[in-house]
DNA sequence: TATTGTTATACTCTATAACTATA
DNA sequence: TATAGTTATAGAGTATAACAATA
């Protein structure tokens, strides 16, 4: 097992550090995250559609509105996507019982199984990519993982 | 200084492992990566014009065609994105002395200011986020950095 | 009258196909 | 004849504005 070890120094960093880290670190994401995405572009939904999907599939039943605001897209948008969602069968629209206005979207069965695919797609790739590193990086992305997923959430 | 210091324990991961920091990790690579895009949303280049000006930036005068081979995508869509920058003052064109037909591009100086301006306002709002984080989580990022670019142009 | 969602329309980015200029 | 790049045209995705239905 490897672990992080403190060998005692100033727990605070110098800015100058601090702002290495911040350029490198978006670099290395960002081609990264470019690379995944290209991988993934044939799976046969967009970066949103995928995105929406996700959402439902974690959040469960929402409405229109509500995803249009989780996916910082604007009403019309989402009517498009959820379109086309529907389409494919991997999302339901049924009418919300307390206001007729509202349209509840939910991942179908179909849909869940199909996000589940296309994960695995993805994973895929990474993991051929991972399997290839020294066991010491593995383990520095192991911690890294969910640090980044806790930075993108601040 | 924090530093990764084996403690001696089999060098092999299973499967198992491999494949949930697969998932893990492109969960947050994919995450952050959304939200440094769209914190750079309002700098007014296009990713692809952005990433174009980085690599010229970066390797010097290339061709169109060496461009649009690094960016992927097709000729024409790379003409337009350097008849947009070439508009804003931010590369030049110039016809290559041994092959007439080939156009050469290089960053202006101009060109090379506004990408450094985007880099530190991208910056800038990472770094707020990673002076929040304790130091060890810090310190887990600086490694995984290197680690991201790596795993990226494998 | 305010709000939820949809339809109509336009703009941006990228692609393929056809064309021009140079080798 | 082959290659580098451009122009013409089309398709996908998203936006704003106008509209319909419900609260």
């Amino acid at each position: 097992m490897l672990t992080i070890m403190s060998t005692g120094t100033p727990s605070t960093l110098s800015p100058q550090a601090l702002h290495g880290l911040s350029t490198s670190l978006r670099i290395g994401v960002m081609r990264l995250g470019r690379r995944l995405r290209q991988e993934g572009q044939r799976d046969g939904l967009t970066p949103t559609q995928l995105a929406t999907l996700a959402t439902l599939d974690k959040s469960g039943p929402l409405s229109l509105g509500e995803l249009a605001a989780a996916e910082r897209v604007q009403p019309p948008s989402m009517t498009r996507v959820i379109v086309a969602l529907e389409a494919a069968g991997l999302v339901a629209r049924s009418a919300d019982p307390t206001d007729g206005r509202v349209a509840l979207v939910s991942a179908t069965r179909a849909g869940r199984a199909a996000l589940g695919a296309i994960r695995r797609r993805r994973d895929a790739w990474l993991e051929l990519r991972l399997a290839a590193l020294p066991p010491q990086d593995i383990e520095i992305l192991r911690q890294a993982a969910e640090v980044l997923e806790r930075l993108a959430d601040a």
